[in-house]
RNA sequence: CGGGGCGUGGCGCAGCCUGGUAGCGCGCGCCGUUCGGGUCGGCGAGGUCCCCGGUUCAAAUCCGGGCGCCCCGACCA
């Protein structure tokens, strides 16, 4: 029951200069949130009710899912976290008390969950089963941005799972799979399930919930039937044309040309025609030679996987003299091991000579040098994926799924002694998903030039009551009459029974975006009709003031 | 962390270069007007000019230091 007379709703008509993203301007204009400080936001009112009503849809999927909800401290010992191996993360909020003791701000519960379950967990007998909270993590962001969509705190929903083995934890993961999509259908959003990127950290897949955007963060490559982070995804390159082959490399001048579209136009042969040589300093292994495409790009997160352990750039000391100068290295006759990508063809390409001012022509992989494959390319638009044709868009992380294993239970002593009596590693998987992101999201993908236009599940209320006229007129008892009527069937109503002009209320409700709107004035009197509009696409409906609630209800379940 | 920008009533901005009474639009209060698309008119309230220090007869303005915020990039277990 909201009377915006009563109602703090603080709604702007300029937003913040300094905005950029759509749901950040949006979520300030219409009142929804207000910030405190970088990445600090408090949640108004009307923007709460948007966050639980997310929540409560998460929660019952969650639930539905066999999850058992709980609530572990925001505030955690540091010890936690140095015996997991996360105390280093440069995220991690640290602190200490009053007698000097470590402390941190989880960044999620791995840690504290892990711990209860090592604590309490003795026997196969007690698993498997799956645990969950709504709440605050602390993330001390390098960047926090773009209103509530990055921020150093925000409240999350993290579920665990535990079980006795591989397989029990993949059948865990797939019911939460399904209560994700369950749950982000529901929200009514546009989203894509995309692989991604397991990390250095052990897991053994993962997947991540993404919603397209302008304001999105990460890049995903979509095809037909396919959807992967770009960090990992891997498709056909393009196919080059490449000039006929040569019996032996054979050198050519190319002075001062560093650049690959320098030799390319110098040699008349298109990018993909040569083969860009990027030297790494491998933790392991050291050196690396990665060959690339000329028109492709190194994935540093792809070739960190292929490489099986972290890397970095080579300084130019570190392999001018096995290699040659920046510009003009080169995979013939050195000894650096090679690293080729796996989109360059057979044929005869360009490459640096390995010396200052040259490069080579028809250098042939396989009979020129000697290689390791590896896919460690980004792929890009107009590659394809089993003939259909990648598309690259920006997208909004709104949850993850990540099948851990054993890492945390390693670390934090979670074991069981299974039917042999013998001690085992419990399996575990973890699955993320902010509110505040959905909500974000929904507001940059519904958005027009009036406002939000929320999804009806999510919507702060079902309907906006505006009541035009006076105080004490007809027309005002008339949408008195009405918001009764209308409470009476169960929906949530917010009623703008302030004292302003139509142009200011209309103006509002727009900005806010609650899917429908319905006015009470004059016209409403005089002819017996209640003018609805529904906000998205802004179509104008006319119901009968006689049952008008009823009617408004069923135009209302209509919605999306 | 690298680069760029900004800090002046609640919001959006001007003033700063060239030191001298702090200004505009919106919003806010009161009166009148209007009442189906941010009505119009009048009157009015509201500012330690981010902070500290320095220069000066005088600092929003010049100088030094600090803090905060935004954007791009890097990072994002």
């Amino acid at each position: 029951m909201t009377r915006l007379t009563e109602y703090l709703l603080p709604t702007e008509k300029q937003a913040p200069a300094d905005a950029e993203a759509v749901s950040h301007k949006l979520v300030v204009r219409a009142g929804l949130a207000r910030q405190v400080g970088a990445g600090l936001w408090t949640w108004m009112p009307a923007g709460w009710r948007v966050h639980e009503k997310i929540v409560e849809i998460v929660r019952e999927e969650i639930n539905r899912a066999g999850g058992q909800e709980m609530l572990m401290p925001v505030l955690n010992p540091a010890d936690l976290w140095k015996r997991s191996g996360r105390y280093g993360i440069d995220e991690l909020f640290k602190l200490s008390d009053r007698k000097g003791a470590e402390m941190v701000l989880a960044l999620t519960h791995e840690e504290v969950v892990t711990f209860h379950v090592a604590g309490i967990v003795r026997s196969y007998r007690d698993l498997p089963f799956s645990l969950y909270h709504f709440q605050t993590k602390g993330r001390d962001e390098a960047r926090p941005r773009a209103g509530v969509l990055r921020t150093r705190e925000f409240i999350m929903k993290d579920a665990y799972t535990f079980d006795r083995d591989r397989a029990g934890l993949d059948e865990h993961y797939e019911r939460y799979r399904e209560a994700y999509d369950r749950i982000f259908d529901r929200v009514g959003l546009e989203w894509y399930r995309v692989e991604s990127d397991v990390g250095m950290m052990g897991g053994v897949g993962a997947h991540e919930y993404m919603a397209p955007c302008e304001a999105g963060e990460n890049d995903v490559a979509l095809a037909e039937g396919y959807a992967a982070n770009i960090e990992v995804a891997s498709a056909d390159p393009r196919p080059v044309e490449l000039p006929p082959g040569l019996p032996a490399p054979e050198a050519v001048s190319t002075p001062g040309m560093t650049t690959v579209a320098q030799v390319s136009q110098e040699l008349g042969v298109p990018a993909g025609a040569l083969l860009k040589a990027y030297p790494v300093i491998a933790a392991g292994r050291g050196l690396v030679l990665v060959v690339v495409r000329g028109d492709h790009r190194v994935n540093d997160v792809k070739l960190t996987n292929a490489l099986g352990e972290p890397f970095r750039p080579a300084r130019e000391e570190e392999f001018a003299d096995r290699v040659g100068p920046g510009g003009y290295i080169g995979p013939v006759g050195t000894d650096v091991p090679i690293m080729l990508d796996d989109a360059v063809a057979e044929g005869g390409y360009v490459t640096g000579a390995n010396r200052p001012d040259e490069h080579l022509r028809g250098v042939e992989p396989g009979r020129d040098f000697a290689f390791e494959r590896a896919d460690v390319r980004t792929v890009e638009a107009g590659d394809t994926v089993d003939g259909s044709p990648v598309r690259v868009e920006p997208a909004i992380e709104v949850g993850n799924i990540f099948k851990l294993g054993t890492r945390y239970a390693e670390a934090l002593g979670a074991t069981y002694l299974d039917q042999s009596g013998s001690e085992q590693s419990i399996w575990m998987g973890s699955y993320g998903i902010g509110p505040a992101r959905i909500a974000a999201a929904a507001i940059e993908q519904h958005a027009d030039e009036h406002g939000i236009s929320w999804p009806r599940a999510i919507a702060p209320w079902d309907i906006h009551l505006v009541g035009l006229g006076r105080e004490g007129s007809e027309e005002r008892a008339l949408a008195e009459r009405l918001y009764g009527e209308l409470l009476e069937t169960g929906l949530e109503i917010l009623y703008d029974d302030r004292d302003l002009g139509p142009g200011q209320k209309f103006a509002d409700a727009e900005l806010l975006g609650v899917p429908l709107r319905l006015t009470v004035g004059r016209r409403t009197a005089a002819s017996g009709e209640v003018e609805a509009q529904i906000r998205r696409g802004r179509e104008d409906r006319s119901l009968p003031l006689e049952g008008a609630a009823q009617a408004a209800l069923d135009l209302w379940r209509s919605l999306a």
